[in-house]
DNA sequence: TTAGGTGCAAATCTTTTGCAGAAAG
DNA sequence: CTTTCTGCAAAAGATTTGCACCTAA
């Protein structure tokens, strides 16, 4: 994790941005919360844990320089918040999500399925993909589940 | 597009809502800019050449009633406001965006790609899948020639 | 007639910004 | 030292909501 760490303060002072106690408290807490997609709200409340007089604020500036950096990733799901999440060291983020619209829980598939079709992109549009979002929006197995059942009543 | 709307108009009544004015001047003005993907600030400034007292809160409320409906699709690009699509008669929203880092420009792909992923999806993951939703991003052609000749300055 | 709709203004919520003081290199 | 950061509070936007008055069916 250290190391990680550092290769982060590395590129920061690349640009001749500061690795602040602040910033390591929160890349800190992505670190530890990787599996999970924190708002900023969510990070702010994790970081106060490790050095309460931060402010929100700060938190937001942090995320993101960190999102300009490349370090993480800003997504929105749609929910109102965006949502921040610590790029992998191999350089992108495949995964995918499943969002289940009855009761708003989010899936991930870690399979990349898009691959071929990036490099028919470059190939006839001309676009350089540096990133993709895929997410599927339905009904997951357990509320299908329910609405059988509720069919029934 | 007389068809269209008496469509919509059907959909809402079948579920107790009505096709008030200021509902029928919103779904014309979608309608109108279909190639756009319009933020509810841009559909109240054309609603209001067509009913001018209408009220930003009923343009919010109408969008929200059709998303809800299914007959509009809320959109995300990141960028802090929701943009919405009116969807194509047949069911699914069948295009993917390619969104450019540098310039933010933004075009579509009017294939579907996905086809065989969602039929996996619904296999393997027993996820019923209703929408998806896939976006690149990356740098158009039009940037990737400007940075070139950036770096030769 | 009456449930559903509307406009307005106020309230909410997320995110950004101005500023004076603090700290890293 | 000097440039970058920080916390705080205020500001800015987008969206939602309460309410008293309308209106489509």
């Amino acid at each position: 994790m250290q190391a990680r760490i550092d290769k982060i303060k590395q590129q920061l002072q690349s640009q001749g941005y500061k690795l602040t106690s602040q910033r390591e408290a929160t890349v800190r807490v992505l670190l530890e919360n990787e599996e999970d997609h924190l708002s900023a709200e969510d990070v702010f409340m994790l970081v106060k844990d490790k050095a309460p007089e931060i402010g929100l604020a700060t938190v937001y500036r942090t995320l993101e320089l960190l999102s300009e950096m490349h370090v993480v990733e800003k997504m929105n799901f749609g929910d109102g918040v965006a949502r921040y999440d610590l790029r992998t060291d191999s350089n992108k983020h495949h995964h995918h999500h499943l969002i289940c619209i009855k009761c708003g829980s989010m899936s991930e598939i870690m399979d990349d399925w898009l691959g071929p079709l990036e490099e028919r992109l470059e190939k006839e549009y001309r676009f350089n993909v540096l990133d993709h979002r895929l997410d599927f929006q339905g009904i997951c197995a357990k509320c299908q589940a329910k609405e059988s059942s509720d069919d029934k009543s």
